[in-house]
DNA sequence: TTACACCTTATAGTATAGTATAAGGACAGC
DNA sequence: GCTGTCCTTATACTATACTATAAGGTGTAA
């Protein structure tokens, strides 16, 4: 698999493939006898999950940190579980503000059901809108 | 309330709030005689409203839509309904994301779990970590 | 009245995450 | 052998969202 083929497979443009293996979030793949990078499943895997981190809000430092490339040496379960662990604390302090949004967007939808649709929306000056 | 209290009662900095006046996020306040601005509740309400809607992921032009401070008309209910119909479709999708990662580093919370914590963890190999 | 902490504006600088461009090499089809 | 589309590297540029700095005014307390 050439550059082009992994981000058109994932949905990303190739330059930002390269970046990711100079940010350290991509190993560097194998090479062609002419200096192209091929990658394999493995490689297209790993990029998924980056852009599925990067979808749920995580910043690619620490998507760098919770597949552990920054470091050189194989990172221990304690650790790895440690950093998950954080993660997962993250994700779900990131969902309880989603689902108070949601709350309170349902709540703007609804109030304005209840008034005519071309005069001036008369909810957005409560609730902070 | 001076800048810097509505800033600190919400956790920002007072740069910030003055960038989000710039930007049209926040409307003008009021000044005091000497020039200062003068926020009140609802410039309170109205910023922590930005700052849980940029917690849960949308960007300040997406904010700025969402309270319609870019446009000079007041905007209609059916406006309104509308882009808070696009937001919580957006609002859903990330839900959905966040559920598949949660369920991901759980995998990989578990897997962990099953090995010694000093030794070299094999699970990142796995899962395209 | 003189510190000091705040306020004002304007301008410049930073970090993150790409995206674009240039200059050149590789390869497949005509 | 030429054309066009890919590949390579290096460098520069962009947008977003702040954050810092400079230069000066305001308000309060000792």
């Amino acid at each position: 698999m050439k550059v082009s083929e992994l981000a058109k497979a994932v949905g990303v443009n190739p330059q930002t493939v390269r970046y990711y293996e100079r940010e350290e979030l991509l190993a560097e793949p194998m090479r062609s006898a002419s200096g192209y990078r091929e990658y394999d499943h493995d490689a297209l895997e790993r990029l998924r999950f980056i852009c599925q981190a990067k979808e749920v809000g995580f910043t690619l430092r620490e998507i760098r940190e919770l597949i552990g490339l920054d470091s050189d040496e194989p990172k221990s379960c304690g650790c790895v579980q440690k950093v998950v662990e954080e993660k997962l604390f993250d994700l779900e302090v990131k969902l309880k503000a989603m689902r108070q949004m949601k709350k309170l967007l349902h709540r703007l939808h609804e109030r304005c059901v209840d008034s005519p649709s071309s005069a001036p929306c008369p909810v957005l000056k409560h609730m902070g809108l």
